[in-house]
DNA sequence: CAAACATATGAATAAGTGTTCATATGTAAA
DNA sequence: TTTACATATGAACACTTATTCATATGTTTG
């Protein structure tokens, strides 16, 4: 059995959370799934940029999809999201 | 009450993480406390980088140290850092 | 106090990255 | 099959950042 991670792979994952656009596009879809222009309305982005940064975390497996009509529709791949989200408010809420 | 965390700074914390040279720094720290030079040896680096490194993760409260003689002891600050590496560990290890 | 050792620091450089702009792709409606 | 709508993509630019090199700070030993 190999349960040996590569420590680059964690270092990449962790690089998807380090950037303040995709942390708030993760923390929209907790309350609710929505389409790219909803979320570049509420975040007050361009299209381009979410879409661009929609694309970083599907590709880390973050965020899914799925086309409704015109629209798609990303929301959160698994659970781990808000769990590893959870753990970095905590470190801060403690370090008051 | 104010429970409200900046998601610009839980985006800034996770960006420590972000980078395979902290990492590996903070993984060397979790089997045993250590000054920079073993650090910087086992991990091939050099020593003013491992210093720069020390220093970030330093002020983002992940790692402490105190003085012993001529060297400085650095270890882990709290075992937030443990947890978080974990959950990103089983992100991966579940994206296969 | 001087020499040796351990760590920290500052400037410079190279590599990586997020956003914008323009445009392409793909879907639905007329 | 045009037209309009929704999203994706690629190139360019500005900005951040990790490392290196040289050197400074601080501590111990002779």
């Amino acid at each position: 059995m190999d349960n040996a991670i590569l420590l680059g792979d964690l270092a990449d994952l962790f690089k998807v959370f380090g950037d303040s656009s995709r942390i708030r596009i993760l923390y929209e879809l907790l309350e609710a799934e929505s389409c790219v222009n909803d979320l570049a309305q509420r975040l007050d982005m361009t299209q381009s940029a979410v879409s661009h940064q929609l694309k970083i975390l599907k590709m880390n497996k973050l965020v899914n999809n799925r086309r409704e009509g015109k629209q798609i529709i990303y929301f959160l791949a698994d659970d781990h999201v808000s769990t590893i989200l959870s753990m970095g408010r905590e470190h801060l809420l403690e370090g008051r």
